[in-house]
RNA sequence: UGCCGAAUGGUGUAACGGUAGCACAAGCGACUCUGACUCGCUUAGUCUAGGUUCGAAUCCUAGUUCGGCAACCA
């Protein structure tokens, strides 16, 4: 696998430039997930962004759990996105923080930007406060409370804090433009009253930050010297400045960047909690989502995804990147990197039948044909096999066919050479067995005088076999952008043919394979070892076909 | 009709006033004990119109198109 360089971007030039004029000496960024959700391959661009930042410029990154919306979070995800974190191969050290871990302080700042006379307690309900912001085109209107004096905010701010108010009854307001051209500065709310139990702080507080004013004082707190975020927060990017320029406090550059989207897939939280609430999928980690766990259980590397990143980039250019790209480096990867072996995915037997009828053999196959360090593996081999069933046919279609035909002599990987002689078929004229001669001279596969067979098939000992469950995975939708079509649900589009289950007759050690392990099954794809999967059961996933010329 | 942002082959990106390059995709071919891998070749691009300049994808002006923004979500 080529090293994922992190190549230059806008981000890069923006440091380089704070570097060179002495702005910043050295580098602090942070990857702040919410705690409500699974971690994403869209999450994974701003990771590698974040910590493959902070690598290049020997700088740190931090990760802080943005939990400032008890209602919405959860302990579960914890531990699943530092997993899935560590998992794609970035570690942040001692810098773990919390969001919640600064509430004291961000209440302080609060009262300080009242004492500025720069906030307001609003008692403006959340439907009335809209008639007062107005319209993009027209300014707001001052909402009552706006002169409260500094004395009577602070206290009704301590009140809110008390929990002398319901939920809802006030927020407090930071006083910027009611007629800013920019809505996010038409006095936003900086604090809400919420009795919610938070999994960190208990039942200390009923009244919680809202993202914009805590993310820039957690930011600010932690040194964060390059605070990248998307697209959709560069209208938030003047109310960031203007609450640490406000509170004079160390100011942190917010830059965004675009948001990843995939061919054949949708990418919203809320739209992936749909699958998994409708049972479309088969939970977080159906290996068609684009979850990290998802994706892990599919068998992609978090190579392959780091790799993938560094490869996009980073601009501010709304894109949808086409999945075949990922798909292709995911391919160099397990190339290098997947032991082979040998699975019938759609078997039919082979009679050998000049082949003593009690002999088995075995032989030492390579795992892999360029590597000889993956070591080898022993093949049984016996009188009857499997082959697959597109491996004979009746007329060749044209001379690329690889297959058997009767007469046609094919090599039996890394066996023998053997030539087909007839063909038994039911009275509905579909195959039972294949009929073959092998040449026992052609051991190992090559013929000694030399002569060239135009294709290698692949084989199972039919005797040494074992059954494996096979989950055939493909892209989850059968459109390239699920939710261009704004008349339709993109659930509609959801490929039924997207999760196909099938028997496979598979190689010894496929069957002794430890759950994770990756393969590749030769002349067909790559395979991973499913979780569910037991040497006396064994279930493998597909992770991707091998290239295949387009049918 | 307000504000913010973005426009380079089919897709994703590079070029930082000096030969528009790379990867994926597509097509053709070679090689092959995997129709894989590998290798060779081909197709194809600077949104438009002006301007500055010896020279513009890059700077300026105007326009066009697309995206985001009116949670007590993040």
């Amino acid at each position: 696998m080529s090293n994922e360089e992190i190549k230059t971007n806008f981000i890069h030039d923006i440091i380089d430039a704070d570097l060179a004029s002495g702005k910043r000496t050295q580098i602090v960024t942070r990857f702040p997930p919410e705690p409500n959700g699974y971690l994403h391959i869209g999450h994974a661009k701003a990771i590698c962004l974040d910590f493959g930042t902070a690598e290049k410029y020997n700088g740190k990154c931090h990760l802080r759990f943005d939990d400032t919306n008890p209602e919405a979070e959860d302990e579960e995800y914890v531990q699943a996105i530092q997993d899935d974190i560590k998992w794609l191969g970035f570690d942040w050290g001692e810098n773990l923080f919390w969001a919640s871990n600064y509430f004291d302080q961000m209440y302080s700042y609060a009262v300080e930007l009242i004492k500025k006379g720069k906030a307001y307690v609003c008692e403006l309900s959340q439907e009335a406060f809209k008639d007062y912001r107005g319209i993009p085109t027209e300014p707001g209107k001052e909402p009552p409370g706006r002169q409260n004096t500094i004395e009577e905010n602070l206290a009704l701010f301590e009140k809110m804090k008390n929990g002398e108010f319901e939920d809802g009854a006030c927020v407090l307001r930071a006083r910027i433009d009611m007629a800013s051209p920019n809505l996010h500065l038409r006095d936003p709310a900086l604090y809400r009253i919420k009795r919610a139990h938070h999994h960190n702080t208990g039942d200390t507080w009923c009244i919680y930050p809202m993202y914009d004013f805590a993310h820039c004082i957690e930011d600010s707190i932690e040194g964060v010297t390059h605070s990248m975020c998307t697209l959709e927060f560069e209208v938030h990017r003047p109310l960031y400045d203007w609450i640490l320029q406000t509170l004079e406090i160390f100011q942190p550059q917010q830059i965004e960047f675009s948001r990843l989207n995939l061919t054949y897939t949708v990418m919203s939280k809320r739209k992936l909690l749909e699958l998994v609430n409708e049972k479309l999928v088969d939970g977080w980690d159906d290996p068609r989502m684009p979850t990290l766990c998802g994706m892990r259980r599919r068998g992609f590397t978090a190579a392959a995804i780091r790799n993938f990143c560094g490869i996009l980039g980073a601009t501010k250019v709304e894109s949808i990147s086409e999945i075949e790209l990922f798909e292709s480096i995911v391919r160099d990867d397990l190339n290098e990197t997947s032991p082979r072996a040998m699975a019938v995915l759609d078997p039919i037997k082979v009679v050998l039948e000049n082949y003593p009828e009690d002999q088995t053999e075995t032989f030492e196959l390579p795992n892999h044909p360029k590597k000889e360090e993956l070591g080898t593996r022993t093949v049984p081999f016996s009188r009857e096999l499997f082959i697959e069933r597109n491996d004979y046919i009746d007329v060749p279609p044209n001379n690329k066919y690889k297959g058997f035909f009767v007469g046609r002599e094919v090599r039996l990987r890394g066996a023998y050479l053997a030539t087909c002689t007839a063909v038994e078929k039911d009275a509905d004229g579909n195959v039972v067995f294949i009929a073959c001669t092998y040449d026992p001279k052609t051991k190992g596969g090559s013929a000694p005088d030399g002569r060239k067979v135009k294709g290698t098939i692949h084989w199972v000992s039919a005797k040494h076999a074992v059954d494996a469950e096979i989950r055939s995975y493909d892209r989850l939708f059968t459109e390239e952008n699920p939710l261009a079509d704004k008349e339709k649900d993109f659930k509609e589009f959801i490929d039924p043919q997207s999760l196909e289950i099938s028997t496979a007759k598979i190689e010894p050690v496929l069957a002794q394979a430890v759950p994770s392990s990756r393969f590749q099954f030769e002349r067909i794809g790559y395979f991973c070892a499913d979780l569910d999967h037991t040497p006396e059961a064994p279930v493998y996933n597909r992770t991707l076909t091998l290239r295949a010329p387009r049918k």
